[in-house]
RNA sequence: GCCCCGUUCGUCUAGCCCGGUCCAGGACACCUCUCUUUCAAGGAGGAAACAGGGGUUCGAAUCCCCUACGGGGUACCA
């Protein structure tokens, strides 16, 4: 059986590369009827933030992207977070030293800081701990055996892998076909820290074996650690999951890959929810704050970097998942394009149906205080905004005339589209508007047409006219809808004041 | 510096593995026209790319090599 998993650290808020990562993972395993892990990743502890863990689970669940066990769930295989693992590395790093794979290394941090500038100095540009530098370190290789017993009882020790020389080490990535290093590129990585935690080395590699994960689809970020890896499962005689590495997502700039750190910056979010720095108390807007559909996001960074085998760019979570492949994963960065993400909403709000609009409208609708409204008014209101909205805010914005007056006197690029003549019968129009029977948009068209025709006004110069004195704006909704929903009394009102600022005298 | 990975329209990409059907297809954005009271949406059309150089071949976006450029890695971070 097919198992993924989805690895993040605890270290901030998942951003939208890392959403990419975690769909891929999930659209393959939902492909194959596998299984999906949320495993956390907090081997670092100086990088722990609180509230991170539950915000990547919170995110996820967001996205639609639903794991089959992980901290939140529970599973066969907990515990899911690495620090409550603790003992498991430790055995199997010692494990490593028994078969010769590894071995204890003393030296402080002010020793490797010494021992890299003295082969700086000697020429070398970033020196390594490896086959070069290891003979002058303090270590289980270059020590007496009883030394190395006295300290092991005294003192801190990290282990570190023991790179065997002269290896090309080859694997296959499900993305980029053979990739190939020799051991003599590669240094002899920590495997186990000194506070006795793992490095993301040995517990990737321990807990994927232990949780049965056949397939690691991670970013390009991991590709030149990978040989490392392989090696990890060789020493301990696993079989090896296939590799994905996945390119990454870059600024739109071109300037590197997109990071956190960039926050939104950039005039976009970069992160799918609000998150709040719990020590900088700065918060950054997510795509769920900005109006964004979650089915939209995924559509989109399914998009980026991925193709599917036909022409088609609208996606469910569902039509993904059976689409999915990696095979059809590019191998190259690719840079967001906000724009497009924009568009791609937009179809999903359009394809969206009024029963699930409704309920996402009417928090917003209520967060911003505006005016008490049925549902039936809602919806006819959202039904007139819709079409012209690519995010959820959209929709209220372009109703604005609803809740809030004309702001009157007009500006005067406004003012100078009134129609005087049409101003000059506004009397005429109002008494006749009053007097109608019916109020409903089509009826209104009809009315309205049937009377510009008879006093010989074309409708672009009254329809404008009607427009800026119901609506203060020369642009935006079917004008009969608009007023059909503000209702007969709103309407009349509207005119009235209208006609109290720009009464015929001024046009005459 | 060294190592690894990459390079098709402004952007995301198809095509590349299995050379000819590609004077390179789609989408976003842009421009024009159309529809419309307007703005969107819709419809029609347009401009826009194989990084450069060498090979191989009758023929290369597709195969090989080099160069350039971009990105990643080079921590007791993930």
């Amino acid at each position: 059986m097919m198992v993924l998993r989805f690895a993040p650290s605890p270290t901030g808020p998942l951003h939208i590369g890392g959403v990419r990562t975690a769909l891929y993972n999930y659209l393959l395993a939902r492909r194959y009827g596998g299984r999906f892990i949320l495993r956390i990743e907090d081997t670092d502890q100086t990088r722990f933030v609180p509230g991170a863990e539950e915000y990547i689970i919170e995110a996820l669940s967001w996205c639609g992207i639903v794991f089959d066990e992980g901290p939140h769930i529970g599973g066969s295989h907990a515990p899911y977070r690495q620090s409550e693992r603790k003992a498991i590395y430790g055995r199997y790093a010692h494990q490593l030293v028994e078969r010769g794979w590894a071995y204890y290394a003393f030296d402080t941090e002010e020793e490797l800081e010494e021992m890299r500038r003295r082969f700086e100095a000697a020429g070398m540009v970033a020196p390594q701990y490896n086959a070069i530098t290891r003979p002058y370190m303090k270590n289980s290789l270059t020590l007496p055996p009883d030394e190395v017993q006295e300290r092991l009882h005294t003192q801190p020790y990290v282990i570190r892998f023991l790179v065997p020389r002269g290896r090309e080490v080859r694997f296959y990535d499900e993305i980029r076909g053979w990739v190939s290093v020799h051991t003599k590129e590669m240094d002899d990585k920590v495997l186990l820290k000194s506070d006795g935690m793992p490095t993301y080395h040995l517990a990737n590699v321990v807990d994927d074996h232990l949780m049965g994960v056949t397939h690691v689809i991670r970013g390009e970020e991991w590709l030149p650690s990978t040989p490392l890896h392989v090696l990890l499962y060789e020493a301990f005689g696993w079989e090896m999951p296939k590799f994905a590495h996945l390119p990454l997502l870059l600024r739109p700039d071109g300037g590197g890959k997109l990071s956190k750190r960039d926050g939104d910056q950039l005039g976009f979010p970069v992160f799918p929810l609000r998150w709040k720095d719990p020590h900088t108390g700065e918060t950054s807007e997510g795509y769920r704050e900005r109006g964004f559909l979650p089915t939209g996001v995924i559509n989109y960074l399914a998009l980026l970097g991925w193709h599917p085998a036909e022409e088609k760019e609208i996606f469910t979570m569902e039509e993904l998942i059976q689409a999915f492949s990696i095979e059809r994963v590019s191998k190259s960065g690719a840079r967001f394009d906000y724009e497009k993400a924009r568009w791609i909403n937009q179809q999903h709000l359009r394809a969206l149906p009024m029963e699930a609009l409704l309920p996402l409208i009417r928090p917003l609708w209520e967060a911003r205080q505006l005016p008490p409204v049925s549902d039936e008014q809602l919806t006819a209101l959202i039904d007139i905004a819709r079409e012209r909205a690519s995010l959820l805010p959209e929709i209220i914005e372009a109703v604005r005339f609803f809740y809030e007056l004309p702001t009157l006197p007009l500006s005067p690029e406004k003012e100078a589209k009134i129609n005087s003549s049409f101003a000059e019968a506004f009397p005429a129009w109002i008494a006749e508007f009053r007097s109608l029977s019916s109020w409903e948009a089509h009826d209104l068209e009809g009315f309205i047409k049937a009377r510009a025709k008879a006093a010989g006004l074309p409708l672009g110069k009254v329809l404008p006219t009607l427009r800026l004195a119901l609506t203060g704006e020369d642009a935006g909704p079917s004008l009969y809808a608009i007023m059909a929903v503000l209702g007969k009394a709103e309407v009349l009102s509207r005119l009235e004041r209208f006609m109290s600022v720009y009464g015929v005298q001024r046009w005459v």
